[in-house]
DNA sequence: GGTACAATTAACATTATTGCTAATTGTTAG
DNA sequence: CTAACAATTAGCAATAATGTTAATTGTACC
């Protein structure tokens, strides 16, 4: 997973939103839409785009599909950005 | 500055390799211009982006506007993904 | 003031993103 | 097989993002 897509997917609110949810627990498809004022499809593009990124699993449990995150990806974004935090190390 | 447009700010290749180079030393729009294939009104515009968002400074020295990296409002964008990341605890 | 250079802003074209509704796919239950 | 429900994919409209060239702004130097 490419930290390129990483940084797309987390660029959205909405995304952002919904792994904020994810956190707490896993949820369907349709419990994830629910907690916005946006269509099914919308959700679901939005879920795709997650998935692309690896930022979050899912898996069908009969007519319903969980998702669930994923933060290990996260982990090179997090060193990505803390090495720019890094300090320049002084001279001697 | 807003989570948001920090994420934003950092969703594009270009505005994340300005601020890589811009963590080794301050450079001018020229120079940072000369790093890239695109135009310089384009690199501009991402300058404008970056600043924005409280991710870089700049100031005029003569002719010359310098650009040099302000990473402290990186602080929140980890701590929101460094959030994400967090274990849930389980229980006992 | 007038020329040269650095950089930005203006105006516009192209592409990407996001949202919608309608149609399709997958699963359950009769 | 059919009806009902969950969710996605298809097709399209509106908006945002990114790039270009042309025009403008700011500074230095003569």
């Amino acid at each position: 997973m490419s930290l390129h897509r990483t940084f797309k997917a987390l660029s959205d609110p909405v995304r952002r939103e919904i792994l904020e949810h994810l956190k707490l627990e896993q949820k369907t498809a349709g419990e994830i839409n629910q907690l916005f004022d946006i269509s099914a499809p919308a959700v679901s593009r939005h879920l795709s785009v997650l998935k692309d990124a690896g930022l979050v699993r899912d898996y069908r449990k009969g007519k319903y599909i969980f998702y669930e995150l994923k933060a290990s990806v996260l982990e090179e974004t997090l060193l990505w950005i803390a090495n720019l935090k890094e300090q320049k190390n002084e001279e001697g």
